[in-house]
DNA sequence: CGCGCTATTGTGGAAATCCGCAACGGCCGG
DNA sequence: CCGGCCGTTGCGGATTTCCACAATAGCGCG
């Protein structure tokens, strides 16, 4: 097992930070729990990917510890059940079982690392925090782009057929001959997009939207 | 063994594309480029990560099936290197041992695939086409990116001072301020910097270089 | 020394952008 | 019906951008 995304040592986990820990296995599971909890981490226990995924909330900066065997439902199709609803919380496999196919098709699928047992304390928990803050990553470029969305969305169906133009460098002029209006028309929807947006001209709004306003 | 970068069943390899073999059983060699040829793909064997590293030419559109253990430098050394050198060449690993950390490592460190043997023919032959077609989008990306590091090379001292507050959205006025020039000798810099960088106005600009300027 | 390049600056004029103020018409919801 | 929102447009004026033409000074190289 490597050290994944290693930046140097971890630091502190983000705060309030939580780690599911999903095992059918309880004497895992608390050994797990008390092995995270011994470096301040705080833990949730979870003994099926079913009861995992059907009352655990994974809105707050979360990472999820799961074993790959479980009973009816296998750690791969709980990864891929969870990321069908929430594709940003990091997942680290568990296995006592060396399967190289499996551990190929995890990581490919987007799984944060593939552990076996037994494994090092230490660096299980560093990979545990390092998880944590890639979690927190995550979620701050969603909040970012939820933030662009809802202005976008704010936009009057005709300052969104404007922006695209206005984002591919064209004259007032040109768009308004395009949409077949007054200039002084383009004028407005213009100065509305900035203020809108909260930009002050087009160069901080291409800035923002980059190629996004297509 | 699972289908990577699944976008449907890969097509023909890009015109002029290469598999390097890499592997020190000399009858696997002949076996991987008797299949490969047998779907119309060009193949180069090497008998060791040396030979492939000291003679091999990874510049056009190529990549590199490669066996994991081989005799004095392995196959993962041997993608280290290579990578030292050149990141863009796709590399497939084959191991005929069930060895989870090694292949969780490799796809880590950016291998392309990890395939343990016996393999399906089939699926094998599908993964390569699909590296290939990675790598061909890779060039074209790092091609762009040359063209485009040309033209910044081609500013001179004082329009690559210039660039970044002009791609801040700053007036004339103000760059011209805070530079404690003429805001005529702005203009100058400013369409000398859009003429190099084949652009019309700032926001071309903008949109060519979004927050690479800085 | 002469030439090319870089950096700078001024003049005058045209084009483009920005915007306050004002107004009109249509649509929708309370 | 009234108010709010959307879309449109005009006027006049200010600011910004763009640029042809022209010029000077400094530096490096053949």
């Amino acid at each position: 097992m490597s050290d994944p995304h290693a930046l140097g040592h971890p630091a502190a986990p983000p705060a309030g930070a939580l780690v599911h820990i999903v095992d059918d296995d309880e004497a895992i599971r608390d050994s797990l729990a008390f092995l995270l909890a011994s470096r301040g981490l705080v833990t949730r226990e979870w003994p099926s990917g079913e009861a995992f995924l059907e009352a655990a909330s994974t809105e707050g900066c979360c990472c999820v510890v799961m074993d790959v065997r479980m009973g009816e439902l296998g750690g791969i199709e709980t990864f891929e059940r969870l990321r069908g609803r929430d594709a940003g919380t990091p997942v680290i496999f568990l296995t006592g079982h060396a399967d190289v196919p499996i551990a190929v098709e995890a990581l490919k699928k987007g799984a944060f690392d593939f552990v076996e047992k037994p494994f090092n304390d230490n660096a299980l928990v560093d990979v545990v925090i390092a998880a944590l803050a890639e979690a927190e990553s995550r979620r701050s470029r969603v909040a970012g782009r939820g933030v662009l969305e809802a202005r976008l969305k704010n936009l009057t169906p005709r300052e969104a057929e404007v922006l695209p133009l206005l984002l591919g460098g064209r004259l007032n002029k040109q768009i308004a001959d395009e949409l077949g209006v007054a200039m002084r028309t383009v004028e407005v929807h213009r100065a509305r997009i900035f203020e809108k947006m909260g930009v002050r001209n087009a160069v901080e709004l291409t800035r923002l939207l980059g190629g996004a306003g297509d």
